[in-house]
DNA sequence: TTTCGTTATATATTTGTAAATATAACGCAT
DNA sequence: ATGCGTTATATTTACAAATATATAACGAAA
């Protein structure tokens, strides 16, 4: 018997997984992540950032310190003070860090795509 | 660059995903239920496979539950009150969709380690 | 009919995480 | 000097999830 007739053939099942890079004792990137240095780019600030993505500031300034406490090349760069009170940067190597993680994660949802199909008729 | 000069060379980098399968509403089937439906075959009770998790018996009994309510066969049988107060056995269905899940969980280990050493060279 | 260990179910408590709040420090510009 | 918006940091509050606790129901066997 298939996989496929065990299940409840009313429902729509799929395979998720969040996908993510860790070190030893820390989180080092995922989606969240991702998005948050995105947001950045665009903002060049973290409290702007965090705004747009519902985030506590708090938790915002804590992961870009995660990211940055794991790189031997800074992610970002943050100016406190100045003409507009300050601002955060992603650097060179935080925009290919982005891009490499993106494509990785593309790659994984066809994989996850494709595994749940042999999975349903196994 | 390579990812791998942009990261901190002394730490340890490794890829993780959390497989699951999900339906519409509800969470299916993930590593913690499949250790759960094993230890259920092991001992035959629902009450002794959490004691051995140490997960609490309303988060197993919760667990089994919802599995049994998304599939057209059910995964496990319960039985209340009789002669050793009642018991709980894990269905062939069962049986095969814990085999299937943990083959599809090895082949995506092996995934995320290659996965992984492709990101580090990009 | 009493005992037993289990399933079944509801409620209360605890715990851990996230968010909210508050405040200081910063440095340019006016 | 003062104001501004940001980074930086600590503390408090709120919420959600897991756990703990309590109790009922069950049915075979003694």
């Amino acid at each position: 018997m298939l996989i496929k007739e065990i299940l409840n053939s009313s429902m729509r099942f799929h395979l998720s997984a969040l996908l993510r890079i860790e070190s030893e004792n820390d989180r080092f990137m995922g989606p969240g992540r991702i998005e948050l240095l995105e947001k950045i780019m665009e903002t060049g600030s973290i409290s702007q950032a965090a705004k747009l993505m519902k985030m506590s500031y708090k938790k915002a300034w804590d992961s870009i310190q995660s990211v940055n406490e794991q790189t031997a090349k800074p992610i970002v760069i943050t100016q406190t003070g100045g003409e507009k009170g300050g601002g955060t940067i992603v650097t060179e190597e935080g925009k290919q860090l982005i891009s490499a993680f993106k494509q990785l994660h593309s790659d994984f949802e066809i994989l996850l795509f494709e595994k749940m199909e042999t999975f349903l008729h196994s």
